[in-house]
RNA sequence: GGGGGUAUAGCUUAGUUGGUAGAGUGUUGCCUUUGCAAGGCAAAAGUCAGCGGUUCAAAUCCGCUUACCUCCA
């Protein structure tokens, strides 16, 4: 069976037992600050498990994109090396949001594997829930006895509440689980020992495929469970190892899934696949990571050294070091893989087909800028070695006895500073070590780590509270900002967070005119007025579709019911400045072509910012062109169209293109400004007559990443404050030039006259110093052998100092004191011939200290070089004076 | 969000306890060569990222800002 006809036979199997069958969610999750990626199959469904969100289908199935690279489920660093851990995985689910329960999910499970799939029965086992008793919980009997009706009862276990009981993170819902494994082991070896005694041993031939989540309750954050009203069902099937097991493979990446790339790597670095552990791991990490790479560039997630974007790199570029060390390839070739990538899933994920050639692009950037930087760090460890030899013979001289151990250890700090400052990873740095003889102190290396992830930690306690419920009726709170700016409101509930030592409270209302941060619009701000008393609002956000109304303070109303009001001025810019925003896209796309793809916006009461897909700089002219398209749709004052509630195909029809990496419901919202200029996915809020914007400037053009360009731009009295600064500057300019007729020409006139007299005064500055060369030459005296001038220059110290050096290249035997007054403070300079330093135990410095007393200051300097400073001038003459008494 | 690091000539970079900012490369000019490749000599090229402080004196020490790199969350 074909991986394509897997994945679509579980997906028909489901969709005859009633599911919906729903799209994968993208892997990149916005509006959930706990988690970065999707890392399970549940992540689209949380806020039906929370109850923050009204179910609309009761059962639904999918095949979802996971990425598994940070936080609790992190299996990064297990990648390559077994033969089933990946980055990237699709996750098969099927769900139940108050529908059936155990029984079914149970048998379904059981009728796919064995009668769809035809997995051999008794290669497979099942795990069972075995109770908890910190938490109470006996053994799961009901999963138990459902299980016992279709399964021999020797293929059954129960397990530990670490392997058998499901929690989503610290509180939330949670539940007991089964899993399936499946033993694929040869018939002999299946001899020797039971698959029964191997399961959850990290065998990797006797895995897990399946879990059956059953979710039936609530964890608060005291750790109690609380039961559910509502009991759902929420399973994952592992798409690469169920391949595996279905292809009679033994590797997820011997499959038909990872084959063609693992190929592709083989050719280019021109090794074989299967000859050589440590080369097939390497090929092992780079098939899995460019996929990972991929979809996340495809998802709108770019490299970066920040959040998200950094976890991307971070994989992209393991992926390039176990290429560099093991497959000896030390120029770019991940992104030559792309192509192989898409031509086998493009058809099934149709996002990374579409943007292939910029997937290619920020790979091949980022590979460069990291073959770079492990050069940089090998350079930093030879030089440590260098430093630590040379430091060893001088050690060795002095005592004989330095052990041989101590030498051939590499200090886990230098390690640490390695991987901290340059990005350097461990087990290189242990490998290069392993080069030269040498050990890496693991111990006190990853102390250094410790300590940093400590202090990470707690800069970022956050101390949320329980919720308070005022209102148990409804969760998800009705937008009514579209409409409205103020309004009469409910409590649903509220929280305490304190952030340190900071504290403000998330208020979550029944229907609110507040607008939530998404789709790139800032969340609006204003106050609540409750019981007579004014309370202000400092930002909205969304957790989880609920809407949270951050607030500085908030109490308790009489009757539950507050006034919500909006900051109008701040929305009705943002307003201007989102329609603006697409208005822009579509003048892009019409000025440069339909490949330009929206890559992130920001929309506030200030500005706009639009990143975006293009190849190239921008050019003028460009950029002229769609100012000049988005002031003519201004001006055209064209009347906003706003679709609610149209189905996503519909939508589509009609021209509105969907952005990749975006979740949408089955029902959208579409905005249009004329139906032949622009349709976009929109929920942010928008001018009903574009001519409210009043003007477009675009403000600033420039590349964000290989590939993607950002447009700052500003609009409505922004604009024109931005115009009148131009013009008054101007003005001015013409005004300070005596009103000119052609402006232009007298400011070309001005800098040619200007660079003309520049080089005259530098011309006058080298014959000014050269006649006060001379003239110091002919003011020398003669004392006890000495040549010896002493005299007042009315110059810079930086001046005094370079015509010392060049007089004392010219005079033998020179003593020169140069006294000058800057700024009311009295300088003195002391230069004396280097060989009256060595024969007649001059030194300047000793001198130019005790003649500055005369000048109230203090100096110091080299013995034949030295400068002093005081506060009184007056002085000078004394000071030189009694410079003499030195000769 | 919290650490660590870097910023010096067009480019790549050295710069010791603070004391005259240097090299390689590229550029320009001249020389050598029939010509090319190349070689020799010379010159130009620096707001030492920005701002502030300490000091007689700051590329160097301290503080802040900006940009980039990097680790952790």
């Amino acid at each position: 069976m074909k991986s394509e006809q897997i994945r679509q036979a579980f997906l028909s199997f489901f969709k005859s037992k009633e599911h919906q069958i729903v799209a994968s969610a993208p892997m990149v999750i916005k509006n959930d600050p706990t988690l970065m990626f999707t890392n399970a199959g549940m992540n689209q469904f949380k806020d039906l498990f929370l109850g923050n969100s009204v179910i609309k289908y009761k059962r639904a199935a999918d095949t979802q994109k996971c990425l598994r690279v940070s936080g609790k489920h992190n299996d990064l660093e297990e990648v390559g090396r077994d033969t089933y851990h990946h980055t990237m995985f699709e996750m098969l689910g099927n769900w139940s949001f108050g529908d059936y329960f155990k029984k079914e999910a149970i048998e379904w499970a059981w009728e796919l594997l064995t009668e769809v799939y035809k997995i051999d029965k008794d290669s497979l086992y099942v795990s069972v829930f075995g109770g908890d008793k910190s938490d109470g919980l006996d053994k799961d009997m009901e999963a138990f006895n459902y299980w016992k009706e279709i399964v021999p009862e020797d293929q059954l276990l129960f397990g530990s509440k670490k392997d058998n009981f499901w929690e989503m993170g610290d509180t939330g819902p949670c539940g007991p689980c089964s899993e399936i494994h499946v033993d694929i082991r040869g018939d002999e070896e299946k001899k020797k020992v039971s698959g029964k005694e191997l399961v959850n041993k990290d065998h990797p031939l006797v895995i897990e495929i399946w879990n059956l989540v059953f979710i039936e309750f609530n964890r608060n954050s005291n750790g109690e469970l609380l039961a559910l009203p509502a009991k759902h069902i929420d399973t994952g099937l592992g798409f690469e190892r169920l391949c595996m097991v279905l292809q009679g493979v033994q590797s997820n990446y011997d499959t038909d899934i990872f084959q063609p790339i693992i190929r592709k790597i083989a050719s280019l670095s021109k090794l074989t696949y299967g000859m050589d552990e440590k080369t097939d791991i390497a090929m092992r990490v780079i098939a899995d990571h460019v996929r990972a790479v991929a979809f996340a560039i495809a998802d709108g997630q770019l490299p970066s050294n920040t959040g998200a974007g950094y976890v991307i790199r971070r994989i992209l570029r393991r992926a390039v070091r176990y290429a560099y060390t093991f497959l000896k390839v030390d120029e770019p070739f991940i992104y030559q893989l792309v192509k192989t990538l898409t031509d086998q899933m493009g058809d099934t994920f149709p996002e990374i087909k579409s943007q292939e050639v910029l997937i290619r692009k920020v790979i091949i950037e980022e590979e460069q800028a990291f073959l770079k930087t492990l050069e940089k760090g090998i350079d930093l460890f030879d030089d440590y070695l260098l430093e630590r030899s040379t430091q060893n013979i001088t050690h060795n001289a002095n005592s004989k006895e330095c052990g041989k151990m101590s030498e051939k250890m590499i200090d886990g700090y230098f390690a640490f500073k390695l991987l901290d400052t340059f990005g350097f990873p461990i087990d290189l740095t242990q490998l290069l070590a392993q080069e030269k003889g040498f050990k890496v102190d693991l111990d006190s290396f990853y102390k250094e780590l410790q300590k940093q992830k400590d202090r990470s930690r707690n800069a970022a306690q956050k101390d949320t509270g329980d919720w308070v419920i005022e209102n148990d009726k409804k969760q998800e709170s009705e937008f009514i900002g579209y409409k409205n700016t103020t309004a009469e409101v409910e409590v649903v509930k509220y929280r305490k967070v304190t952030v340190k030592k900071k504290t403000h409270f998330e208020v979550v209302l029944n229907k609110t005119p507040f607008y939530a941060e998404s789709g790139g619009q800032i969340g609006d701000n204003g106050y609540f007025i409750i019981d007579d008393k004014k309370i202000k609002v400092f930002d909205t956000k969304k957790d989880n579709n609920l809407t949270l109304h951050l607030s500085s303070d908030f109490i308790k109303p009489e009757n539950n019911t507050i006034i919500a009001t909006v900051n109008k001025l701040n929305r009705k810019l943002t307003t201007n400045n989102h329609s603006t925003t697409h208005l822009m896209h579509a003048a892009l796309r019409e000025v440069l072509g339909s490949h330009v793809e929206q890559k992130g916006s920001l929309v506030d009461p200030q500005r706009l910012r639009f990143d975006f897909s293009h190849f190239s700089k921008v050019l003028d002219d460009e950029l002229l062109n769609i100012e000049k398209i988005v002031n003519a749709k201004i001006r055209e004052n064209i009347e906003t169209e706003v679709f609610e509630d149209v189905p996503l195909d519909e939508a589509k029809k009609m021209g509105a293109a969907a952005l990749f990496g975006e979740k949408y419901g089955e029902i959208v919202r579409l905005i249009r400004f004329d139906e032949n200029f622009s349709t976009e996915f929109c929920g942010g809020t928008h001018v009903k007559f574009t001519g409210q914007i009043g003007l477009f400037k675009i403000t600033s053009e420039g590349a964000i990443a290989a590939g993607i360009r950002r447009i700052e731009a500003i609009t409505g009295n922004q604009a024109e404050s931005y115009y009148r600064e131009k013009e008054s500057t101007l003005a001015e300019i013409s005004l300070l030039l005596k009103q000119p007729n052609n402006l232009l020409k007298s400011v070309q006139m001005l800098l040619t006259q200007n660079s003309r007299l520049t080089k005259q005064l530098d011309a006058f500055k080298i014959e000014k110093l050269n006649s006060l060369k001379e003239e110091l030459t002919s003011n020398v005296f003669l004392r006890n052998g000495l040549n010896v001038i002493c005299k007042r220059v009315d110059l810079d110290m930086g001046a005094i100092r370079d015509l010392s050096f060049a007089l004392d290249k010219s005079i033998n035997n020179l003593v020169l004191l140069l006294a000058s007054e800057n700024n009311g403070k009295a300088n003195l300079s002391l230069l004396i011939s280097e060989n009256l330093v060595q024969e007649k135990g001059l030194n300047a410095n000793k001198i130019i200290r005790e003649i500055a007393k005369e000048i109230k200051g203090g100096g110091g300097g080299q013995l034949n070089f030295a400068t002093a400073g005081g506060s009184f001038p007056s002085g000078i003459d004394a000071a030189m004076k009694s410079f003499k008494k030195y000769l």
